[in-house]
RNA sequence: GGUGGGUUCGUAUAACGGCUAGUACUCAAGAUUUUCAUUCUUGCAAUAGGAGUUCGAUUCUCCUACCCACUACCA
């Protein structure tokens, strides 16, 4: 969810100030792969009505240069090739260097700081003391760089400068770098970058204009600052986003909350790597408009009192000034109501259309006019098409069991003989039990009770309506097998 | 621990120095109805605490508390 919400609100900026909407997959973590995860973010904004002008084609992530993909490859790990040179040009201008402490070295300082109840950082004071090039003498470096084989290229973070930065959510952001480490930007192990070499080589050849993104990353934001310095690239603007919590106690939203509380915390079905299933928006039933309107109001709102918006519309009142900066509580509730909403503003026709394979499913077959009759009388009390169903199947099956307790209070002989006599009448029942003088509640309720099995329901002339007279007076007849 | 960010009804938010702090979800009550649901009406309920600036602070400043993120050769 919280993804599908920092892509949507790309989306959103993009195609509001005329912008493209790019894809691209930053998969330098060869440790994280996971299969089918890329096809997954792919068929997921599809759903959402998210399609991105640039990286995908044909449902795949871009590997060839083309006119309405020029900054192709899209993929991270497939331009391996590209990044390696801007590590070495941050080392020859003196903002990186080689560092060849192996993990083992680095963990074992971090655990002797940690039992000194001190956080161990690769920073100013420590690198001094550390193996690396600005230690080592230039000859041992140069063997080091060509005979092994997992050095990395760290930053050298300046160390007593304000880095003083603008986010167009949070506003003026001061940190000094004394309090920030080298952070490695390329490692020789796998030929790969991490994330903010990266993503800084990549905004920037890909002439990215503003970067949206999760409120994690805003303690990097002054390494990305100083990177685009280093460089000397004119840098895009930065807004950091607030994070999606769980509904109930402190926290962000995590894979587990959902199938703890009851919601999907995925956009689709997801199955992990261990078989287990996270449930997805698409198959609990939801609308991906209903999806989409509901994740835009998770940290934004219009400035006004709107509530149900479309994409166009949230394409039009979309603004980072109106985007909140403390985290925001995820309600399930409201995601329900949004759906619903959704669903009352479809046409019967169409939700006819939706409903039909759900009848299928339960094997049941109806005339599709039929269908749409019934969904008329029905879609007020739905939230999810399939509540199509289960809020009144009785409209396409006889009940074939009665609910007990309804059956004890409206099923007595007194009452169905008045009931049976009424709907034998062909005559308006209102009309019919009123003349008699009969209780109007009780004959209608154990009219009710023959229809539908229980006390509850439509309206009895709604259901005649869509069963016909012949069917109800079948029904009557039916409940007399039990009255006693 | 350190650094950064945040804090308005239970929840999401509005009010970007000035009316009785508005709206939606939830909940409760009432009306309507042959039941349930819908619909309609009404109600409950908030500026974390403390200083300061000001004629006036939800809004600006500081302190405290609490929450969150980051603190990896992960993103």
């Amino acid at each position: 969810m919280g993804g599908v919400r920092t892509a949507l609100y790309n989306y959103l900026y993009a195609k509001q100030h005329g912008g493209d909407f790019i894809l691209r997959i930053e998969d330098t973590d060869s440790q994280r792969f996971v299969p089918g995860a890329e096809e997954y973010i792919i068929e997921a904004l599809n759903w959402c009505g998210i399609v991105p002008d640039e990286g995908v084609a044909d449902g795949k992530i871009v590997s060839e240069k083309s006119s309405r993909h020029p900054h192709a490859p899209y993929r991270q790990s497939e331009r391996r090739a590209i990044y390696r040179a801007y590590a070495e040009e941050l080392v020859s201008k003196g903002w990186a260097y080689y560092a060849f402490d192996s993990s083992e070295e680095l963990a074992a300082r971090r655990a002797e700081a940690e039992a000194k109840g001190q956080t161990f950082i690769y920073n100013y004071e420590t690198r001094v003391g550390l193996r690396n090039s600005l230690t080592l003498p230039s000859d041992e470096v140069a063997r080091l760089l060509a005979e092994t084989s997992d050095w990395t290229v760290r930053f050298k973070m300046p160390c007593d400068r304000v880095v003083e930065m603008d986010d167009l959510i949070r506003g003026h952001v001061e940190v000094n770098t004394a309090t920030l480490d080298d952070k490695v930007l390329w490692k020789k192990a796998d030929e790969l970058p991490t994330y903010h070499l990266a993503n800084i080589v990549d905004d920037h050849l890909m002439e990215i204009t503003e970067v949206i993104r999760g409120e994690e990353w805003l303690p990097s934001l002054p390494l990305h600052y100083l990177l685009y310095e280093a460089f000397g690239w004119e840098r895009p603007q930065f807004a950091h986003l607030p994070l999606l919590l769980k509904p109930v106690g402190n926290g962000k939203l995590s894979k587990r909350d959902g199938d703890k509380m009851g919601f999907p915390v995925f956009p689709l079905n997801w199955v992990n790597s261990d078989g287990e299933t996270y449930r997805g928006y698409r198959e609990d039933g939801y609308f991906p408009e209903a999806f989409v309107n509901l994740l835009a109001f998770l940290g934004w709102n219009p400035g006004d009192e709107r509530e149900i918006l479309s994409m166009s519309e949230l394409i039009e009142a979309f603004s980072l000034e109106h985007v909140s900066k403390s985290g925001a509580k995820f309600n399930p509730e409201k995601a329900k109501w949004y759906n619903k909403e959704y669903l009352r503003m479809k046409s019967d026709e169409e939700l006819a259309s939706l409903y039909e394979p759900i009848l299928a499913a339960h094997g049941v077959s109806a005339a599709h006019d039929y269908v749409v009759k019934v969904v008329s009388v029905i879609k007020d009390r739905a939230t999810f098409v399939a509540d199509l169903w289960t809020a009144a199947p009785y409209l396409f099956v006889a009940p074939t069991e009665y609910v007990e307790k309804d059956l004890a209070k409206f099923g007595q002989r007194e009452f169905y003989d008045m009931a049976l006599e009424a709907i034998e009448s062909g005559r308006d029942l209102e009309e019919f039990i009123r003349e008699r003088e009969w209780p109007m509640g009780k004959v209608m309720n154990c009219i009710r009770l023959a229809l539908t099995g229980s006390g509850s329901g439509l309206g009895i002339h709604e259901i005649i309506s869509c069963i016909g007279i012949d069917e109800a007076v079948r029904r009557v007849r039916a409940l007399g097998a039990l009255i006693n």
